[in-house]
DNA sequence: GTGCGCCCCGCAAACGTTTGCGAAGGATGG
DNA sequence: CCATCCTTCGCAAACGTTTGCGGGGCGCAC
């Protein structure tokens, strides 16, 4: 049996569908009499009516979904920011399209093509990159976007986020209050904020702790990857310069890290103690548990949505970002420093 | 500027928006005369013509998207799989609605509706219990269903996981091979067919190896989480026999079970070995690390999304059921039993 | 009693496709 | 040379909504 459709609950009714329409539409409702209305619920009840949202669509222009774009949901990272933000979309009656870019332009930009294709009426994506200009054409050719983690400044855009700078100072504070004074950086990409804001943070907090890190001692990864920690570690322990501490860009980086430490038979944290960024699932877990930032993600998630449902409904809001204060919380992967003992 | 629209590009190529429709799809193309087909190809290239999703899923009744049903995605065990379903269904021109029901009936039915009220073509879930009926209904009602990792037998519904049983015996004849004797099993819960089945295995597994467990010796957790791990971890260690070794209904309830380990002043592995299962990311770099059985969660997804695409091919195709065969990966959770030592 | 305004609701167009039907025209076969 | 068929395309209806427009009816004021 085809499903109910407004010509139906109308005919039920013994109205008009275009009375039906107005009454269904909580909107228009006032504009039908109170008690027609009523029997236009009742049939739609018992009819078991459901709108098609083809119709709707096509006649009213916008979809009532929205396009979520992150790297890859197979990072532990992102779940948590997508169910915050589906979970306060589908209060509003918006599901969302997730589509992953690998950090790839072209996917990325394929992706963006896809999201257009199926009319989205809105963005919220965790991909941008500084100098890349895709999301930010986008969001000037008028489509809604909102920006996660990763920020896009001077462009005017929506975004929320944790304030990198001030994350990366909790951590060196705390390294320092341990007694540590060799302390490295293993960055993340400077061609996305978060790793060059906490990278600036890690030098400025130096200096406000009155230590001069040595450029040997910081060295930026290729990517917020273990791959990519793994590599920059090594990178790292090649110069000869003392290194009780480092703060590593986030925590997959620092878990990358860990890997090199065993290579190195340093143990982590009598030899030397790593801070991650993000607080990811599972690096309470692992061992030793990681010391790290926290970032409420899915905090994070429920505001994007927030801020752009709040952009669908006045086009013309001003851009708001959104910058939440991270949180030290202190594991087992940070200790005082070695009494001048190996290395 | 408003997109180009179907007219426009009829319009350009000096032809009736029908055909115009008939050139654009591959389908159809073979109704219209090569060389006017080209100059529409051409218009809609100049003009940049995307066609409008809802109007055609109006006309066609199919909107080329599908649902994915999982318990939590913020559960790194199911991002994977979706991965799989989303690449392989991006080939084919469909993107993916997902719902999470964090295993409660209400939410499983309420996404169920919501993936009916977006119209999708099919659907996939990863949510099914033995005893629960929505998902059978609506694939009996003639919603195209693929179950994966979980299943509910004799219902003829395709679906695609592991052989639980299968994998349950690699893990005791493993353990078996190490010298234990003393095995206990922390099973998942009986209402799910991976609880269950998992469970069976071992028992079949326990007695091929000639070894009878005693019922003390085996527990059910609640759920496949942590916390539901630490409760029955701490349960079967309440008893007074010897255990040796454990296999885990899946790697969360073995981490739970760490965790007890600790607690309890245990090491593992040397006063007690412990086996996971599905081999889901991070679990390598826990410490110790964790011996599991691999589930291909990847593939799995992809496999769905073939079996969906034929469905959706041919309404008549018969039910498919996909049992992988799965895979130990043997880490440092498992060693020999110690000598009657502790315990 | 007339006129005005207001509340409700019906009418029909429109959103952008797809597709069955039929017609025009050319090719082909007898 | 006529009948027939095939290819190609136009025509228009249809998918299920939303919404501007206008009209009918009623109440109220004068």
């Amino acid at each position: 049996m085809a499903p109910a459709t407004l010509k139906d609950v109308a005919l039920r009714a013994g109205v008009h569908p275009g009375t039906a329409s107005r009454a269904l539409n909580p909107g228009t409702r006032a504009l039908v009499n109170e008690q027609t209305a009523r029997r236009v619920l009742e049939a739609a009840q018992a009819l078991g009516y459901r709108p098609n949202p083809f119709a709707r669509s096509l006649k009213t222009r916008n979809s009532y979904t929205v396009g979520v774009l992150i790297p890859d949901m197979t990072n532990p990272f992102f779940p948590p920011i997508v169910r915050g933000i589906e979970d306060r979309l589908a209060e509003s009656g918006y599901t969302v399209f997730v589509g992953n870019t690998d950090n790839d332009p072209e996917r990325e930009a394929a992706q963006l093509l896809r999201m257009r294709d199926r009319q989205v009426d809105g963005l919220i994506a965790a991909t941008a990159e500084l100098e890349r200009h895709t999301l930010a054409d986008a969001a000037a050719a008028g489509l809604p976007l909102v920006l996660v983690n990763r920020t896009l400044p001077g462009k005017g855009l929506f975004s929320v986020g944790v304030d990198d700078a001030a994350g990366v100072h909790l951590a060196v504070e705390h390294l320092v209050d341990l007694g540590h004074r060799h302390i490295a950086h293993v960055a993340g990409p400077e061609r996305l904020s978060t790793g060059r804001n906490r990278y600036k943070g890690f030098v400025e907090a130096m200096e406000g702790a009155g230590l001069r890190p040595h450029p040997d001692v910081v060295v930026f990864a290729d990517a917020f990857t273990e791959e990519a920690g793994v590599a920059a570690f090594r990178k790292l322990f090649a110069t000869r310069r003392r290194i009780t501490a480092v703060v590593a860009g986030n925590d997959l980086i620092a878990l990358g890290g860990y890997d090199v430490l065993i290579e190195r038979k340093l143990s982590c944290p009598q030899d030397v103690s790593i801070v991650g960024f993000n607080d990811m699932r599972f690096v309470d877990k692992v061992r030793p548990p990681l010391t790290t930032v926290r970032v409420p993600q899915y905090e994070i998630g429920r505001l994007a949505a927030d801020i752009l449902l709040e952009r669908l409904r006045n086009p013309a809001a001003p851009p708001r970002t959104l910058r939440l204060a991270p949180e030290l919380v202190v594991r087992g992967s940070t200790g005082p420093p070695p009494r001048r003992a190996t290395r």
